[in-house]
DNA sequence: TTGTCATCTGTCATGAACTGACATAATCTA
DNA sequence: TAGATTATGTCAGTTCATGACAGATGACAA
């Protein structure tokens, strides 16, 4: 990787760090662009190269966190249930952030308490997982054989597992990697309990 | 009714429909707050008075329907299940727009074309629908008589349900009321195939 | 009817989020 | 080191959104 390439990845999440500081400080709609830029001693110009609104910056952790998981998906073994396989992707994406870079985790945790703060960005969120929700659709319904209005209902019902799990947290349970996978598994279990046997197949 | 009372709802009105068509016409983007406001003739600082943001006015038939809904599921039997309730609270709103005035059906169904093909207005129905779905947990929580996981999972499973429902429609799907009602069924049928008897009790 | 009050509306000024154009500076490659 | 690429800064301009104030309009009582 070229210098050209490690201080672009270098501004990239120095501007992400800075914007979740002040946002987390005195709030998402107060803090304005060129106050990020400046923190980073760049052009506000600059900070629309990398990214292409002040929403993007602040949504750039759950982003990548979709990536991952995406990817820990496209792992999983051919013979779980789509459904299996989904819990498990997530189970291993958040078990990859566990064992990550302390730095890592601490932007996560940060991007999370500015998305609970902003009703703007939440609604980005909930964009996000929607465009996402297409890409996990094909996985499903590659898994099950068919693209019908069941693909979808499990698919949905995933996301809805997870911003179930995931939602009225307190603080503290959002800053906690571990209440957070707890509180996962008592959703999925959940699930379990609801649902015909075999109704993801 | 006064006067200036009926003067301001025909503003409102009218101000929601000629954003409608312009957002159909060139797209929600490159329309400007000035172009509805002259095609009102009113003054673009006026159009803030009766719409905090230009997301707003877009949203505007959207939130409205979600009123009609809640109260309709406030009427609901209380010997209802909370699906139930919440299923019947659907088909009775729909049931409302479709023998109500050809204008609000229009009205209505434009503004849909425009949320499916404006990201950002999409992102705004899921806040909507997010903050919606606080009301309707309060209710689900009530049936059920207790506000847990259970009846968060039930709300969200209702929302899923209205998503998958209205998602992937062509066009033609879009600007029927019949057509929208039958997707409708079909995936209320499928949640009841798919849940454990008794799942939202 | 008329005068007073509350409310609505238009005008103006301002700030912040973007965006395009172009020049400069840094990195890369041969 | 020279020349090609790419990143960055500066500047000008558009649009969204909001506060302040003055004028217009409907509401209401004497």
């Amino acid at each position: 990787m070229g210098l050209r390439e490690r201080k672009k990845a270098k501004t990239r999440v120095a501007l992400i760090d800075a914007a979740l500081d002040l946002f987390l400080e005195q709030g998402y709609e107060t803090t304005t662009i060129d106050q990020i830029a400046a923190a980073v001693d760049v052009s506000p110009r600059t900070f629309f190269r990398y990214f292409g609104s002040k929403e993007e910056v602040a949504l750039a952790p759950a982003a990548d966190a979709q990536d991952v998981f995406l990817s820990e998906l496209h792992d999983r073994p051919e013979t779980e249930s789509p459904f299996t396989a989904l819990a498990h992707a997530m189970r291993g994406s958040v078990a990859l952030l566990r064992d990550g870079e302390p730095e890592d985790k601490a932007r996560f945790l940060k991007a999370r308490l500015v998305v609970e703060a902003t009703p703007t960005i939440f609604a980005g969120q909930m964009r996000l997982m929607m465009a996402n929700e297409q890409r996990i659709l094909e996985e499903v319904a590659r898994r099950r054989g068919v693209d019908d209005l069941r693909s979808q209902f499990v698919t949905a019902t995933f996301t809805s597992t997870i911003r179930v799990g995931f939602e009225n947290c307190t603080v503290e349970q959002l800053s906690d990697i571990d209440e957070m996978t707890k509180r996962l598994e008592d959703t999925f279990t959940l699930v379990d309990e609801m649902m015909v046997p075999g109704w993801d197949r």
